[in-house]
DNA sequence: ACAATATACCTTGTGATTCGAGGTATCCAA
DNA sequence: TTGGATACCTCGAATCACAAGGTATATTGT
């Protein structure tokens, strides 16, 4: 019955936020500012992409995740696993090829 | 009620149609197999993704079509309008505002 | 003291897009 | 004559991103 394949560009979403957490543990919060802030504002994520993703990357055991009482909030903050670098390494490689592929269209002969 | 607004990464199928035809008028089952030569096997879209696209991008007059018997056949032949010109320039400035952004993203410090 | 805004988490419904599989028909080669 | 390539098309389902909401606490402004 039709079991697809993910759209041939999704998971970028994914990719930047593997990416911030190589750095440093953050929570959803900062990363859904932090996303938009290291793209220079061309990509703005909000809240309802971002926590979804985060705890399907926890699932599949790409983060894991700390709870920390922070004031009278509670901050959850995500770090990368050994799974998580191999994962970004995948997306960072699928990412290239297909951003590589689409540059060569846009580039050859005929501009526009 | 809820209108979204387009996904911030689709438009990438309309980008590659229209910049193959600029270059020259071409048919959709040239296409198909044509996105997939130009971007060096990085990305393949099927049928069911093409022709729709192409039937859009006709409604909306970014397209004209043109009907050609070959053979015992019917080819469709599509050419860019001036419409379309536009409509490339504006996904094309799209495409490089994003791909910029995410190209800052992953080379900030603290390498994968 | 009170209201408004910011922080911080979350889920749900909907809409847009892509995917896969199928359907039709013709042509050519084994 | 069977099968593969060409050439068009559509449909149902999966996937994803979006907006909007909901909860709760802290901070700032008046």
């Amino acid at each position: 019955m039709a079991k697809s394949n993910p759209p041939f560009m999704s998971g970028v979403p994914e990719l930047l936020l593997l990416r911030l957490l190589v750095n440093r543990e953050m929570y959803g919060y900062e990363l859904v500012r932090s996303i938009k802030e290291v793209t220079g504002e061309a990509i703005s994520l909000g809240e309802g992409v971002i926590y979804p993703v985060l705890h399907s990357l926890e699932r599949n055991g790409s983060l894991k995740a700390r709870r920390k009482p922070v004031g009278g909030r509670t901050r959850v903050y995500y770090s990368l696993t050994k799974q998580g670098h191999g994962r970004l390494q995948d997306l960072q490689d699928d990412w290239r090829r297909i951003q590589g592929g689409i540059e060569t269209a846009l580039e050859s002969p005929g501009h526009a």
